[in-house]
DNA sequence: ATACGGTTTATAAACCTCTTTAAATATGGA
DNA sequence: TCCATATTTAAAGAGGTTTATAAACCGTAT
């Protein structure tokens, strides 16, 4: 019977290319859901209500999207993405190859955990654990590559996967090293 | 049958006059739990481990008693002060005086509240609402004489008071009102 | 000369900001 | 080449916000 770490998907990156020459000046105009400030930053925010997401938008016709809960949903956004853009005359692709590049999720271990025989008992190579800094122990995997944030509470961030099987992957080990060692 | 509004007394400040001429240096150099800052502060700080307290110690003999749980507290706090610097040499009053200045009370009415209602509801000459300055309605009561922050979960703050009645007074009338105004 | 604000100590309440991690993207500055 | 700008998100801890109160000292203002 596998336990269950309730791994949650709670933000999917995603980039694409929806054209090739945006007039994102166009769109501030015609936007609202739109902000940009290129002085700032040279990418266009656009903010997508359902899935609820947030799009940066550049002149190259390249998109960076952010805040979807899975990857269906940021497949969602960018459609939606293209569609508004789309509708200002604006040549785009119809289809553009979504790719993921950052999935993070949370989890739970459901036990209380001692942060500090854990920095020890897992080495110090991958592990940081500075927490007058910050609570969290940071532990580096190799494989899967991700990054996790450990907490006191058992509760867990993992960051840097680029599928969900990652952020699983990545979980199933650490309580797998975590019981070996006699810490939970 | 009354109701339990979970009334705790949280912090008890208390003053008294133990000497007349106290050499703060010497206890700063003999006592581990002082601190003696002139320059930044003319008390010296004087940590109790049992009852928790800290007490400031002033040149001219008086001293406050801060920290302390109960009123009972507060008395034995100051009899440890006036043990510790009596072991020097220092010349003491064996039993001072103590007079409470300040009880700080938490309660609990127990239920979810709406802080804008009740902002107009209790009228707004005793009222201060803001929010985004800090989440506790601010209610300052003229009998008896104290200050009661009021929280949304339903949990408040009564501060000002000389003796403990005068939280459970205040308690018990805040929810008399809000009761009469259909608001709890 | 008086008054006020600040310094310090303790304390509850609930809310805010910040801290850290990963990743794509494009631009400026050192 | 690296850092910063911007976007998103979970985790938990720190510091700050407000209120009352005594004490004694400083600076500023009237």
């Amino acid at each position: 019977m596998e336990p269950d770490y309730k791994i949650k998907i709670e933000n999917v990156v995603a980039s694409t290319q929806i054209g090739e020459n945006i007039d994102l000046n166009k769109i501030a105009r015609e936007v609202k859901d739109a902000e940009y400030k290129p002085k700032q930053f040279p990418g266009l925010v656009l903010r997508i209500k359902e899935p609820k997401a947030a799009a940066l938008v550049f002149r190259s016709g390249k998109v960076v999207c952010t805040g979807s809960k899975s990857v269906e949903d940021a497949r969602k956004a960018v459609g939606q993405v293209v569609k508004i853009i789309g509708s200002f005359g604006i040549p785009v692709f119809e289809n553009p190859e979504v790719k993921v590049q950052n999935i993070v999720a949370s989890a739970d271990l459901g036990v209380d955990l001692n942060l500090n025989a854990i920095a020890i008992g897992l080495g110090l190579e991958n592990i940081e654990y500075e927490p007058e800094q910050f609570p969290g122990l940071v532990y580096r995997l190799r494989d899967p590559r991700v990054v996790v944030l450990i907490f006191g509470s058992g509760k867990m961030v993992v960051t840097g996967g680029k599928n969900p099987a990652d952020a699983r992957k990545a979980v199933e080990k650490i309580a797998e090293e975590l019981t070996a060692l006699g810490l939970m």
